[in-house]
DNA sequence: CGTGTACTATTGAGTTCGCAAGCAAATGTA
DNA sequence: TACATTTGCTTGCGAACTCAATAGTACACG
């Protein structure tokens, strides 16, 4: 890797770990995204985010979630997850459901369609998965790429998310 | 391998590595872009990927790289670099250039005004990444990241897109 | 030389997502 | 009670992508 070959360089190439990281990061995140989202797609219908959206709700407290939380939990903003759950409740893959003690919350909660529809997709998109990354690296450097990138913001909330919604 | 196949509220969520390690990826990749894009946006009115762009055309021999090394080098498809470039283009920031030894290859290459808008908005936007990666992970750490993910796809072209394509 | 296949780049159409703005409900202050 | 602020959600609009289709070029093969 020489990223310099510059005539008259006042540009500094990419180097410190901090860059370094980062530009892995993009590009790992390009790479593997365009090829699962692919499959994903073609298979079962579903986008990445889709896929992730249904997760987050099966995975959590009653199958449902506040938008709010599900935004956090998908490092996407409000107005994103309304359109997201848009096409997911016109597929009858989520519904709405209201908050008594909050009248501005709406759920989204997942339906018996959308459990289906997850677990249909879900072994292959896993396995698409595993095999994207497991080809490349073993367990523990899994692991440690886990442990590493759930440091960094954006990983924090995900775990409350289908916990904490004191609101 | 289904991730939350629990009849009786046992929420048990993804655990195997790989699956850690994607998720991770995602909401890291998600909340660090989000972050980034609106400083480099607000201070130097480019995305991230005009960044991305106008870095690997300077690091680049000549300033200069094919269209289609460009894509590859940013995780895109070729219609979206003509996209991308469409805007540096109109602001001077990138211009074409013609093949003399193919003709279908058209070169973007860094204009003087692209040079300076780079290294003006360069310090910035890697203080940001630095201090948005640096702020939880050790030096060595990072290393470890850029490390791991490099080895992953789209991290393989990345070394060669500035050199040669005649493969 | 002509033909078929592969490749580079662009364009049209459609999708996804963020920002800014706006509404409704909750919360704080007096 | 009245009013200001904050929070959750939605919508208009625009930006940035992708896919599919298209045109021009390169190259191997007969």
């Amino acid at each position: 890797m020489t990223p310099q070959a510059n005539p008259d360089g006042e540009v500094r190439p990419v180097a410190r770990p901090a860059e370094r990281a980062w530009t892995a990061l993009l590009r790992a995140h390009g790479a593997a995204t365009r090829r699962l989202s692919g499959s994903l797609q073609a298979e079962h219908g579903l986008t990445l985010n889709d896929y992730e959206a249904l997760s987050a709700l099966a995975r959590a407290d009653g199958r449902r979630l506040k938008r709010i939380d599900l935004a956090r939990g998908l490092s996407l903003t409000p107005s994103g997850v309304t359109r997201l759950l848009e096409g997911l409740e016109r597929a009858g893959l989520v519904r709405r459901a209201s908050c008594e003690e909050d009248l501005r919350v709406v759920y989204a909660e997942l339906t018996e369609a959308g459990v289906a529809r997850l677990e249909a997709a879900s072994c292959g998109h896993v396995g698409s998965i595993r095999s994207l990354l497991e080809e490349r690296l073993s367990e523990g450097e899994l692991e440690e790429v886990a442990d590493l990138l759930e440091r960094l913001p954006g990983a924090a909330e995900s775990g409350s998310a289908a916990g904490d919604t004191s609101g």
